[in-house]
DNA sequence: ACAAAAAGTGAATTATTTTGCCCTTTTTCG
DNA sequence: CGAAAAAGGGCAAAATAATTCACTTTTTGT
């Protein structure tokens, strides 16, 4: 999974959870600015700051072994 | 899974790959000591850092929801 | 035990992220 | 449609990650 995948599927949780960037801003911590350059793709934000969002989100992160050789 | 655990992980895939940190960090082009930083677990490193070396590793990133709400 | 290799750490510098302020554009909905 | 809300972005300051160099400690293998 890519960075651009992460960044989709943050948008789309919080759609989904019916929040705005200021609610998810506000609940997470991260700095407005932040959350929007991450949500549109201009972004590469530390893991730290990656899982207060996911965690607002109810999501997280995981490594795992790939199972595709591409 | 916390940052804790994504550094553990990546220390133990390393060591059963059999390569050192200097190797991964060549291999992958980041430094050394941030390399050491992350295996150690005082590391918050950018997504983009992450990824490179877990691609030189053979895992990867993934976003899931949360199973267990703690 | 000893030497070599690998891993851990400190400090200083550079590069990048994070942030707030402010404004523009797009979307939402009465 | 028209106003309000939400999202998108430029810019500069502050915070922090990434890197290099040098050294210490630990681990490995003979």
């Amino acid at each position: 999974m890519h960075l651009v995948d992460i960044c989709n599927k943050i948008k789309e949780r919080r759609s989904l959870l019916g929040i705005t960037q200021q609610d998810l801003s506000d609940i997470s911590g991260v700095g407005l600015r932040t959350i929007k350059e991450i949500e549109t793709g201009n972004g590469n934000p530390s893991i730290n700051t990656l899982i207060k969002i996911l965690n607002v989100l109810g999501m997280e992160l995981d490594v795992q072994i790939k199972r595709t050789i591409k």
